[in-house]
DNA sequence: TGAACCGTCTCACAATCTGAGATAGCGTTC
DNA sequence: GAACGCTATCTCAGATTGTGAGACGGTTCA
């Protein structure tokens, strides 16, 4: 499939950062007509951006690192608004990864480390990830994953698909049994805030 | 450009989720052939993947960032052999950008906030990700980017070309003045667990 | 055993992509 | 202000390339 070769060829290219036409060419390995209309025709798109003024960078739709720098003060912000910890996760096979984490400043307080990887079968987080959608635009699980803990957690989608799930957690004594009723609704604001940002990016 | 369009329509379509080519090809829009064709050629590139058994779904190319969830686990066992804070650098244009940390739990550490914009002419992770390589596998600084500071970064490859640099780094008093000597081993071990993490998704 | 699925392959045909070169725009420099 | 060097963008005749109905071989059902 020539043409699919080759539009890999000017996206593997980018990839080494924004460029001109005349550079992403050669390191495209193509004529520089041929790059062109490639790099115009991947623009179309989303795949292919052109910076500040004129270089060709890679698009919105292939920037996936993205979501944890444009993600990374949001979830800060979900922290300080509940008071709780805050945790992004991602969906790797049958399992989640927490890709961010913010903690709470209270001394009980929910730790996830960065990097550690929890059961999809288990928690809000995991239901997100497995494509429970609710109504009400968040979930909430108590004591599921872990004992005397409660989490609400809310997906974020970009191009129409859950890549994350935004969640916070903490203490059912803090929360309560139905922790959505308190921090539902913001963590689903946090949810689409980071959708907005990746839509900017 | 057809072959794009065409392509595009696949994946459009695989973003509701997995299916089989019987699925997948009307949702695309297009003939059973042409839809397969399509797909084999997109798999080779990382941008449609098989899931469980046989069905069709986006790739790891397309799916959130493959390089932060897969590195993700390895940055933090990078901490807790060091018991110092690890980082995992990109290159955005011509600065970094931190797209994951794990902080040591010495109270006298150096914190790096995800999403962080650093230079890229200062630092261990910014000679790796400027493309200069040693042959011990690693690159070390002491006091270049910040007083007090020392770092090893190590660069990580993907199709033969670096897409990352995973340090780590701490003060000059634990880390000594040949912080490599310490810990270059190890932040090396760890790129190239994440190298082979990149090649198995 | 046969019907109803599935993914994969074939092949003659022509639509589609190709790419050297022409063109148009935009700052500099003389 | 004209001549330059540097961009991105467009053109066009030609053939490489992708096309897709249909055939094929493998499952899993009843």
């Amino acid at each position: 499939m020539g043409v699919l070769d080759k539009s890999v060829a000017v996206l593997d290219a980018l990839a080494a950062g924004p460029m001109p036409l005349t550079e992403l060419a050669p390191a495209a390995g193509l004529p520089r007509a041929t790059a062109h209309r490639l790099a115009v025709a991947l623009e179309a798109h989303g795949f292919v951006d052109r910076d500040g003024e004129g270089r060709f960078v890679l698009g919105p739709r292939l920037v996936g690192s993205d979501l944890v720098t444009v993600a990374a003060p949001i979830v800060a912000g979900l922290r300080d608004r509940t008071g709780e910890s805050a945790q992004l996760y991602v969906r790797r096979g049958d399992t989640r990864v927490c890709v961010l984490a913010a903690e709470s400043p209270h001394s009980l307080r929910t730790i996830v480390a960065v990097g550690s990887v929890l059961p999809l079968a288990r928690g809000s987080a995991g239901k997100i990830l497995r494509g429970d959608t609710s109504s009400s635009g968040w979930v909430a699980s108590v004591e599921e994953r872990e004992a005397g803990v409660a989490s609400v957690s809310a997906g974020v989608a970009s191009h129409g698909e859950i890549v994350a799930a935004v969640s916070v957690s903490g203490p059912v004594d803090r929360l309560g049994r139905a922790p959505g009723r308190k921090h539902g609704a913001v963590v689903h604001d946090a949810a689409q805030a980071i959708e907005r940002a990746l839509r900017h990016s």
